[in-house]
DNA sequence: ATGTTGACTTAGGAAGAAGTTG
DNA sequence: CAACTTCTTCCTAAGTCAACAT
């Protein structure tokens, strides 16, 4: 499909060139330094083999020359590097502190009010000016009939089994011809008519499940399954909205009692002992032990802290206590470091008890039965309270997240099920059987006061349904998303500056990846923007630079304060567009102020039934690591490679989603150790390489068997030492490469498990070398059902 | 439309376990 | 076997998005 990708060169130029600036600059700074530790080496070791390195690093060279040839990963070398010098994780601290403190006032009291008048003022704008249209506009351009006939049938990519066991219907997704509400009403019907027959199938336990003797009998059969692992992907599934049929579960796990301090640990106030109440003395632990951060130096942090601190205090030591500053938390610390010391100390036997009570506590609460089958649960631990520290600059790090009682607690389960008890002396704050959602255990937190749940880990049927669904959306916006593309590229002309709007966004969107951006609340959170909240001072255009025209510059801070920086060349429509989105505005206005995700959503809802906005990263994100695996995986290679291959394309992946890890702390000394490996292998190499020529000579001389066999043994050394030295070669650049990228987000969240597993099976690569365990879990379904030509 | 809330996915870092090495 | 590194699991914050309320 020609169309597929047409942007994935450039993604993935542009993906290095995220890194640029910045990352650059330190990865350039780290090569220098790399070498440098190099010669250092070679000098003391003497035994140097430069000749050897040397070709190791014009290997690399060509390699990566290749790569970028391939539009691939090499980053291109252009010299927007000077500018940033920090590395992004650091700089983006910063710089958000910096913005924050100029403009957060600023914008709190702006920002709704000044969102008002722009709509009014461009309301004025648009109805004298060339916007006039808009009403009909707006019909004539989203035209729903037109793509919404564009032909559904899954059947292309969806393998046997899906096609004689229907896929479920989380929107009605797959029953694409009929309208929504008609569906609503027939799945239920078909629904009731199916899980009828599967309940006959799998006999249920409702009926019976007072029945204790039952009961013990539904837990044998489970026991069976467990060991026979269930492939929930052979079954049908639920149609609309219920989730299960069956949920017993123990309840969660409270955080542990506080415990006082011994009185031998003690607090100063203005250099004076003082003994606080139990429950000051609690919340001072929590700063105590945080002590070594430095996010207790931070001004926010710290009155946030104290604020909260002095509501847990008693009168008299709010009185007394009224400067954190004067406040010695120093034997508190020191304190928790012994005993974490002592904890890492324990003997054997100790840690081994301790793992064992854990091992009693998951099997005990770690499992719920939902629907006839033993499911794991993710989180069965209630958080314990603790200073809520949140990422990047945010505005309520060090506030106090309060401790969770039974009291707080939703309890999720079946009518028929054995409810679980409260704590003795409490009550839970409600108990209820809502079989419309999937979690177990609910309650609100105190900071954002969002609701937090307890549920099932993603091996679980609930989650691996979801997932696989999700994959299935994307492969379906795989057969629609040229004639999507073409679609905003039309946009781009429109009278209509809100959808101009919508589609330059959606290009960026899916272009580069971005997240939707949501409108988040002012000064409740960091401040943080995706696509749809980008604003002007997010974004510079350059109508010409470095010998590219037309190029935009992204700097923002991203989910988790993660900065994004990538300059891009656009069409020049796009280009021409973005220019008029920014007249006359400030640094500080939405760069789209016509739109918001709910629109973009909509619009692209009309598109293609079940598309969103998030969408296109997954897609994006699968059908890059399907067309690099094909591109650089070489049929050759040996097993090492391959997985090299596989990591880079894996890599080019977590580029265009910008997923950004810290420099593990020792990964400098690491890199050096490794190539001292690889130093003392090629020594071992060379020595092997002369016992086999001496061998060889020796048996020429002598012609006997001893001799003979003597060479075959030394050629078989050389060659194992020879592979291993390739194999630590491969571990020094993968390393080298992934120094500050993440590769497990992407890897568990975006990429079709079936492709990794269809390309392990073509390639007689193990599945382990690319998934560990839990990850094996999570994709069971999709290691049972791929074969090694699946095509995302 | 706009705002609010609830449910669920996505995310990076910390802690803990396992593996390696001197 | 202790110290260190690396891999895995845990933790929980921070997004997305749809349904509902206004």
């Amino acid at each position: 499909m020609s169309g597929d990708q047409p942007h994935n060169d450039s993604q993935i130029n542009v993906d290095f060139r995220a890194n640029d600036s910045h990352k650059h600059k330190d990865k350039e700074h780290r090569h220098k330094e790399h070498k440098k530790d190099k010669e250092k080496d070679r000098e003391k070791t003497k035994h140097s083999n430069s000749e050897h390195k040397d070709s190791i690093e014009k290997k690399h060279k060509e390699k990566e020359k290749e790569r970028h040839k391939d539009g691939s990963l090499e980053r291109p070398k252009d010299g927007s590097s000077e500018k940033h010098k920090i590395t992004s994780l650091e700089r983006s601290k910063d710089d958000s502190l910096e913005r924050n403190k100029n403009s957060l006032e600023k914008h709190k009291n702006k920002h709704k009010e000044k969102d008002k008048e722009k709509r009014r003022e461009e309301k004025v704008r648009s109805s004298s000016g060339d916007v006039k249209v808009k009403k009909e506009k707006e019909n004539g351009f989203s035209s729903p009939p037109r793509i919404k006939d564009e032909p559904n049938d899954d059947s292309l990519y969806t393998p046997p089994k899906e096609n004689s066991k229907p896929l479920k219907r989380f929107r009605n997704d797959d029953i694409c011809d009929i309208k929504p509400k008609k569906i609503k009403i027939e799945d239920i019907k078909k629904a009731k008519k199916r899980k009828q027959e599967h309940e006959e199938d799998i006999k249920p336990k409702k009926v019976k499940s007072k029945n204790k003797d039952s009961h013990a009998a539904t837990r044998k059969k489970i026991k069976k399954e467990e060991e026979q692992k269930w492939k929930w992907w052979e079954e049908e599934r639920y149609a609309d909205g219920i989730k299960w049929k069956f949920l017993e579960h123990k309840g969660p796990i409270f955080a542990p009692q506080y415990e006082s301090l011994p009185d031998k640990v003690k607090f100063y106030y203005d250099g004076k002992v003082v003994k606080l109440s139990s429950k000051a003395e609690e919340v001072a632990t929590f700063f105590a032990k945080m002590l070594d951060h430095e996010y207790t130096t931070k001004e926010i942090f710290r009155k946030n802290f104290f604020k909260d601190w002095k509501k847990e205090m008693t009168s008299e030591e709010r009185t007394a206590i009224t400067n954190l500053n004067k406040c010695n938390f120093n034997e508190l610390s020191q304190y928790f470091k012994e005993q974490s010391e002592a904890r890492k100390q324990m003997t054997k036997e100790e840690k081994q008890k301790i793992k064992e009570e854990n091992e009693k506590l998951l099997q005990e609460y770690g499992y719920c039965v939902m629907d006839n089958h033993k499911e794991r649960i993710a989180n069965f631990r209630i958080e314990p309270p603790g200073l809520f520290r949140g990422r990047g600059n945010h505005p309520k790090m060090g506030r106090l997240k309060r401790r969770i009682r039974p009291e707080d607690i939703i309890i999720n389960c079946s009518k028929d099920s054995k409810v679980p008890p409260p704590p003795s002396g409490h009550k839970w704050k409600e108990i209820r059987h809502d079989n419309k959602v999937t979690w177990l255990v609910s309650w609100t937190e105190n900071i954002q006061g969002s609701i937090k749940y307890i549920m099932l880990n993603p091996s679980s049927r609930i989650k691996g349904e979801k997932d696989w669904q999700k994959y299935e959306t994307a492969r379906r916006l795989k057969k629609c998303v040229d004639k999507i593309r073409n679609n905003y590229r039309e946009d781009w002309k429109s009278k209509e500056m809100k959808v101009r709007q919508r589609a330059v966004a959606l290009y960026f969107i899916d272009k580069l990846a971005l997240r939707a951006g949501n409108e988040k609340e002012e000064g409740e959170t960091a401040d943080t923007v995706g696509c749809c909240s980008l604003r002007v001072e997010h974004i510079k255009l350059h109508p010409e630079i470095d010998s590219q025209e037309y190029v935009v510059e992204f700097d923002f801070l991203g989910k988790d304060s993660i900065r994004y920086y990538n300059k891009v060349p656009v069409e020049k429509r796009v280009f021409k567009n973005l220019q008029l989105f920014m007249e006359n505005k400030q640094t500080d206005d939405d760069l789209f102020d016509r739109l918001n995700t709910g629109i973009l959503n909509k619009h692209l809802q009309d598109l293609m039934e079940g598309l969103t906005a998030k969408v296109f990263r997954t897609y994006n994100a699968s059908i890059t690591l399907q067309q690099q695996l094909k591109e650089l995986t070489n049929g050759d290679d040996n097993v090492a490679a391959k997985i090299l291959s596989y990591n880079r394309a894996n890599r080019a992946v977590a580029i265009l989603c910008n997923h950004q890890r810290a420099p593990p702390k020792t990964f400098e000394k690491s890199m050096i150790t490794l190539q001292t490996k690889i130093d003392a292998k090629k020594d071992q190499l060379a020595d092997a390489k002369r016992d086999l020529k001496s061998a060889k000579a020796d048996a020429k001389v002598r012609r006997d068997e001893k001799s003979k066999r003597m060479v075959e043994s030394k050629k078989k050394t050389v060659q194992r030492v020879e592979e291993q030295l390739m194999k630590l070669e491969v571990q020094a650049t993968d390393r080298e490469e992934n120094k500050q990228i993440a590769l497990g987000t992407s890897k568990l969240n975006y990429l079709d498990p079936r492709i990794s597993v269809a390309w392990c099976k073509k390639f007689g690569i193990p599945i382990e070398k690319i998934y560990n365990k839990t990850q094996r879990e999570k994709f069971a379904w999709a290691i049972d059902m791929a074969d090694e030509d699946y095509e995302f």
